[in-house]
DNA sequence: CTTTGTGCAAACGATTTGCAGGATG
DNA sequence: CATCCTGCAAATCGTTTGCACAAAG
């Protein structure tokens, strides 16, 4: 565990969260993984031992912590939907033949030149997708 | 309608589909239109006038339309499938407010250099999807 | 004629919702 | 103790599937 639950609470509280048992879970878990899990898997390892959440309440609490900001959705993949808390941006990179999902560093990109872009649009962000073969798939 | 007829029909046997009414006007709507819409869409476009195609024909259209590398899918959005005829490989920008997606050249972004990528990941493409207000919402 | 496509309705899977009871601050 | 959260089950929404009939080549 490499956050600290009173930081974590904290940081729930910060946001004017109320602290229950399912939405620390929650955060605590997305937290402490790389990947981005989808809500099954989510849901899974938090009843691992003995049920803590229904998957109603995950649901809900994604959504919340979405809200204030510190969890993100992920879109790589039809139908599905991936959580992340890795607020900071971000690039990802997508293995096309087994699914993974890797987080490639803002620094790898140095600055795109958003110049070029038709007048009228205001960026507010932007992010590289890469789609190729991971380790072992390659 | 800037493609022509023909022009659909003979890319469509060039790849051995067979072509049907559904099909044909699948393809052509998605061919004749700049945006990239939803199933749901193309299906009222389609039966606008008179019913011309149901859902699960339209559903199967476009997959056979991906199989063979007609049609692409574009996931921009959460539970939403959208497709593509453009199949040069191209940006998206995303609008926040009113979800209104539009393509920006390949040309925008020249060349992203891929070389700092973790060793190991083998590329096959990328793209940039930059978010932002359009026009209208700014 | 053989093969492939279409349409309908039922099936499916992920996500949402209504609501009663329970926990938080 | 007022408010917000949880859990259950039913509802919803996009997409898929099974199957009988129709059309394309």
């Amino acid at each position: 565990m490499q956050y600290k639950a009173n930081e974590i609470i904290k940081t729930l509280k910060s946001k004017g969260l109320r602290v229950t048992p399912q939405r620390f879970g929650v955060y605590a878990n997305l937290l402490n993984r790389k990947d981005h899990p989808t809500v099954e898997q989510i849901l899974k390892d938090l009843n691992q031992e003995a049920p803590t959440s229904s998957q109603a309440t995950v649901y809900a609490a994604l959504q919340t912590l979405r809200e204030v900001g510190l969890v993100r959705e992920v879109l790589l993949e039809e139908g599905i939907s991936r959580y992340d808390a890795n607020i900071a941006p971000h690039h990802h990179f997508r293995c096309s033949c087994c699914g993974a999902i890797e987080d490639i560093d803002w620094s790898a990109f140095p600055g795109i030149d958003l110049s070029k872009l038709r007048v009228g649009l205001k960026v507010e962000r932007y992010e590289v997708t890469v789609q190729g073969l991971c380790d072992r798939c390659s």
